[in-house]
DNA sequence: CAGGCGTAATGACAAGTCATCATAACGATG
DNA sequence: CATCGTTATGATGACTTGTCATTACGCCTG
């Protein structure tokens, strides 16, 4: 049996934010637009879209700042509180990953 | 937002065990049946029976020793493996919600 | 020995969820 | 003002999941 799991954090049963999201919340970033973000975690830009909208609903707060036309098209980036967001919880599933798998050890 | 969360251990990308699916399996073992049990957890009986049944076989092991027909009616009793297992689980449930709202704490 | 009872086991269907395709809107640039 | 790559969103289909209904089982009772 594989020590898999995962962890994310809900509000009023619905899941707000997760340890993959912030992941991809962190690739739009770096790639500077949700389109190529998207395309580096392996998932549609739909699909990517609508993680951080729902996100940014159920989290009550804006986590990208996103500009369309342009030069370039537009692009996405992390606001503040996104980018304060990201790195901690980045810092916690990284913890917390080390914490499971050590009582995993520990229990089996 | 609400520090809740969620652990489960997968084999092949697929939910092979929970915590909740192992206090299932206690109280289908204290009440003597799945019916009794999946009542006591608040799932129809189709629910509870096929989420043993997919412990069974994606963990390769016999978990329940069901009885059909009989003076009342049947029942279902862990056997010594599942109570290992069911033992194993909850306690590492424990610990592993105790590490990761310390963590949260910690981190938020 | 046949019917009844409460359980396990499973088939079939409905409903809700989720991913995917397709389309519109945007705005600086040349 | 046409172009380009992006954001934003509508619509649809596939998949998952919960629910209802049915069958099988075996001891017990009359």
């Amino acid at each position: 049996m594989e020590p898999r799991f995962n962890i994310w954090f809900e509000v009023d049963g619905e899941v707000a934010t997760s340890c993959w999201r912030m992941r991809l919340l962190s690739a739009i970033d770096e790639q500077g637009s949700i389109t190529a973000g998207a395309e580096a975690m392996g998932v549609p830009y739909r699909v990517a879209w609508q993680r951080v909208h729902e996100m940014e609903e159920r989290m009550g707060m804006q986590l990208l700042d996103t500009q369309t036309g342009g030069p370039e098209g537009g692009g996405a980036r992390l606001t503040d509180a996104g980018r304060d967001q990201v790195d901690r919880m980045l810092v916690f599933c990284d913890e917390a990953d080390r914490a499971i798998r050590e009582i995993y050890l520990r229990t089996f």
